[in-house]
DNA sequence: TTGTAGGCGTTATCAG
DNA sequence: CTGATAACGCCTACAA
């Protein structure tokens, strides 16, 4: 049996209270005892009990985290370890611990959220990605249960604590940015368009064309999913259209690097034939050849405040939520071609 | 207030041990009772609270993930996020949930294990290394608190439950497949000789030299930090030494990036000048140019096994400890030449 | 400044 | 088959 409060009460010779408010270091126990009870939890080698603890002050110093469905893809994916250390970090300045729940799918994720935040696992919760209609952030929502999410919430952005990049911004700046090397005709392999990021980076995609006077065209924005089903065919169809484009944006480097193999076995070559450009700037980025132009959202920072604000929160529950913008930047290195 | 217990009984006029009873679904409760409290556990939307009962049961359906320290790096390194869904997946199966402590400094790292298995927030541990003469799996010796690694433990490992890669074998492997293609100055760039995993794959590499009379030396064995500390200089060092290697076993593919670039820079081509031999088979791997030979080793499945172990240990205390080994596969690909 | 007692939400033991 | 009742380890009035 573990030694619990009681048995370091009775080395030290005072009563349990105490020994509890020598834990949370109340002022009203003299150095005197104070010391002795520490002596005491010293000998005895006392670890507190979290769950007595939890169930008593009804908090658990921990923050669960919840990922977008199927483990099988989020980590493949650089993002979401990268925004993990970002949140781990900040959560282990407050002392806080980290719960991880899984599913397979939508359902199972809610449920674990639900067991998670109802059964008292956790504090408050993380959400790592923000889409339209999401049922989670709704059930947080009903149930006004302390959450922040990474990404700009779809609706009531204002009323919802939330940590991101301008992705609007970012849209247009890429798409700037290869309209002023001359490119026109501009295809943007975007994620799902359930994505609040997604809708956000696409809509300035438009916006730049649109000040440039280039007309907007639908076969340009193609989804992930599209290329993924019939391997390189959507790819290829793509670049088959009567105008292909001179110029690609992809969501992010890690798709970056399977197109840029596929415009390798197309005998194509970048950026003399076709110029990239995308987001996330991994670290690998830099050694592929030619190294990758790539937007850099900064991913620690963007897990690192989420958990700050949402840290923020917890201890005044009463205050205004908190928003960050973290701020990107256009990596240029050698995947962009003037035309 | 949450609805506990007691609220579902009163609603379905039972006492609240026959409500807990239900919920454990015990056979000896009429099912015209459970058929009653699960309607009025639905219509309150009752969840049972994990405090409460991990506080009760001393059990808390949890497990705890103990990375090397500093998050920095590990979180880097593609392995880990692989391994995690190995775990996870094990995990989910068994509606366990993940917890994870972090830290920046060993310290750090053995103080949230001590917190995590004495406040009782974990059922079990899994270690995501092994290395020589660690404290943290001293400890947990020590407590008798339930662990299972990943990795082999440097002593005892027979009593130890684990899961591993047979490295002793696949260091001998990725050896004999250089020497088959005429090489015999093989240089091999390995992780920390602290790491376990590191010790076997060199005692690989070195019986396989032997095996093929090819004298062991010093300077073809360089450990990866070595190179970080001088940026390029370190490997310049080892390329430009009297009798240059001809081929490279290089520790893990992500470290294989950045030496592919290394090479690159220095003039030298891939695999005409120099053969490349790596592990763990990243999925990027395959995208490099020229495509990585690299030896998988199954992360996912050392993941899933042992959590897997783990859990059974919990389930079956006084069982024997189990251990698996994993099989790795060379995967041919165009980084190695004959010479 | 310190001790006493009751409660946090469950489960388990023992009656009935 | 079901109901009291006493733990589990800690916290916090209230009392001294």
């Amino acid at each position: 049996m573990a030694v619990t409060i009681k048995d370091v009460a009775k080395l030290a010779n005072v009563a349990p209270s105490t020994v509890s408010r020598v834990i949370a270091n109340n002022p009203r126990i003299s150095e005197q005892t104070k010391k002795r009870v520490r002596e005491a939890m010293e000998t005895l080698g006392y670890h507190p009990n979290f769950n007595a603890r939890s169930l008593a002050i009804k908090s658990t110093k921990a923050i669960g985290l919840v990922m977008p469905s199927s483990v099988d893809k989020v980590f493949q994916n650089p993002f979401f370890p990268e925004v993990i250390r970002g949140i781990s970090t900040m959560a282990h300045e407050r002392e806080f611990a980290i719960y991880m729940s899984t599913g397979q799918n939508e359902q199972e994720i809610y449920d674990g959220v639900e067991r998670m935040i109802h059964g008292g696992r956790v504090d408050g919760v993380l959400l790592l990605y923000s889409r339209i209609d999401d049922k989670i952030m709704t059930l947080l929502q009903e149930k006004k249960f302390p959450f922040s999410v990474i990404g700009k919430p779809y609706q009531h952005s204002e009323h919802i604590s939330h940590v991101d990049n301008d992705n609007f911004r970012a849209g247009k700046d890429v798409t700037e940015y290869l309209i002023k090397l001359g490119h026109k005709q501009i295809a943007f392999i975007c994620g799902s368009l359930d994505l609040v990021v997604t809708i956000d980076r696409v809509l300035g995609y438009k916006k730049a064309l649109e000040d440039a006077n280039i007309p907007y065209q639908d076969e340009y924005v193609v989804q992930e999913e599209f290329l993924n089903d019939g391997g390189m065919a959507g790819f290829k169809k793509l670049m088959t259209l009567p105008a292909p484009p001179t110029a690609l944006i992809v969501k992010d480097d890690l798709l970056s690097f399977s197109i840029m193999g596929m415009i390798d076995k197309m005998g194509l070559s970048i950026p003399e034939d076709i110029s990239l450009i995308s987001f996330n700037n991994l670290m690998l980025s830099e050694f592929t050849r030619p190294p990758l132009t790539s937007v850099d959202i900064d991913i620690f920072k963007l897990g690192y405040y989420a958990a700050e604000c949402l840290l923020d929160q917890l201890d005044s529950p009463d205050q205004e939520v908190k928003q960050v913008i973290v701020p990107h930047t256009l990596i240029k290195r050698q995947t962009c071609h003037r035309i």
